[in-house]
RNA sequence: GGAGGGGUUCCCGAGCGGUCAAAGGGAGCAGACUGUAAAUCUGCCGGCUCAGCCUUCGGAGGUUCGAAUCCUCCCCCCUCCA
């Protein structure tokens, strides 16, 4: 299918079973994928440099146009020459439109067909996002891949409230393609809570629709993983094998590896960066929670096997002393470590696909992240 | 020597006759975190043979059906006056 962007494409260079390897082009550079995005939701990944994001190998962060839009305003953003320049990354972005927050921000919430009406979580103020405001104001950033404008639903919720969040997204979709200007890529998002069939009907719509990539959203939002899994596998045969298929908001590792084993070329998760500021390592042997009196007068590195600058420089003695000392240099070295993993992680199942060792992987993180 | 204030569970600190194993912080311990209202949140935090019992509010006596709370003496600490 063509699309309207000739800046971006998708190229498909290796696969194993349903796990693919491929590249998106964007005029800010090559993404590897399967990759994992950093998020970066208020113009930074939090305690992380653009430098150091440069250094362990992020290709692609995420930020917000919710909070951007609140804080500190788009025309803020597109006078200082875009979101690349205001916050010093050169590399690609990619917006979330804001529809999460109509999950996230709960209360403060009212949705109408006509857009997402909030309550400043900031000051109160009253705002209202829609399809075509979202697309505005991602205009206006300047990012190199936008997201529609969606309804994510909470988990558990009833069929014919997600029904109806399917039916307003798709609408929301045709909307958000009609604000967006040619040159600007723009992905479509899937929902559908936890049914298969309202899955597959809103696969089938998004995917009909003129959109750089696919994405799947409202999934771990509260339902486990085989749950999750069963969504994904009704999903994604309407998902078009030409496009980049984007799972938001997810994962674990083991997530990870189950969704790209399944076909999913792009994620996004706070967890390695929200969990290090709370005090938690991934590494190769499982998670660590620097609070354990245990790591008192531990003097060894979080992983061994691991070559980030944390891992090469530090003790966990030292590291849970500044998690208690709440000190901010405690934030900065977890979260070096935890997205260091996450991108070598990424980096391994690249490779594992070119060279047909997938499985292996596979089984490696279901034995070590099996929780 | 005189006048006043005070000693509470690891620390700070409320309580001022029963509803007190004793508010609230902190520390400590454990858990959660999935398109970030998050350097956040939750639980535990005297002991036990744990729907009950035992030991605790500077010490020793006493009043009372009942005391961390009232009385007496003693031991410490702080402020002011000589």
């Amino acid at each position: 299918m063509a699309t309207p962007c000739s800046s971006f494409s998708y190229k498909l260079i290796a696969s194993q079973g349903l796990a693919r390897r491929g590249k998106i082009k964007t005029p800010k550079g090559v993404i590897e994928t399967p990759v994992f995005m950093p998020v970066g939701t208020q113009a930074t990944v939090k305690a992380m440099t653009p430098g150091f994001l440069k250094d362990i190998g992020a290709q692609i962060i995420l930020s917000n146009t919710y909070h951007l839009h609140m804080r500190p305003g788009e025309r803020v953003i597109s006078c200082a020459g875009g979101l690349h320049k205001f916050m010093g990354w050169e590399g690609p972005i990619l917006t979330d439109s804001g529809g999460f927050q109509s999950f996230s921000l709960g209360k403060l919430v009212k949705i109408s067909d006509e857009g997402i009406y909030f309550a400043s979580h900031i000051d109160g103020s009253r705002h209202m996002l829609s399809p075509e405001k979202a697309i505005e104001i991602q205009h206006l950033l300047d990012p190199d891949i936008m997201m529609c404008l969606d309804e994510c639903v909470s988990f558990p919720s009833t069929k014919a409230h997600i029904k109806d969040a399917v039916r307003r997204t798709s609408m929301w979709a045709r909307r958000c393609l009609a604000a967006r200007k040619e040159d600007k890529p723009l992905f479509g998002i899937v929902q559908g809570g936890v049914y298969p069939d309202l899955r597959a009907e809103s696969a089938r719509e998004i995917s009909g629709l003129p959109f750089e990539g696919i994405a799947t959203g409202g999934l771990s939002v509260g339902e486990d993983r085989s749950l999750m899994l069963e969504t994904l596998d009704a999903t994604l045969p309407y998902i078009p094998h030409e496009k980049p298929r984007y799972l938001m908001g997810v994962g674990t590792p083991l997530d990870i590896v189950e969704a790209v084993a399944r076909g999913i070329d792009m994620f996004d998760c706070v967890l390695p960066t929200r969990n290090a500021r709370n005090g938690m390592l991934f590494t190769k042997n499982g998670k660590i929670s620097l609070k354990q009196a245990r790591y008192k007068e531990d003097n060894s590195p979080p992983d061994y096997k691991c070559n980030c600058y944390t891992c090469k420089n530090f003790t966990l003695a030292y590291l849970r002393h500044l998690f208690v000392s709440h000190e901010i240099l405690g934030s900065i070295l977890n979260t070096i470590h935890n997205l260091y993993f996450y991108l070598e992680l990424m980096s391994n199942i690249r490779h594992s696909i070119e060279e047909n060792y997938f499985d292996d992987v596979k089984k490696y993180i279901r034995e070590v992240y099996n929780d």
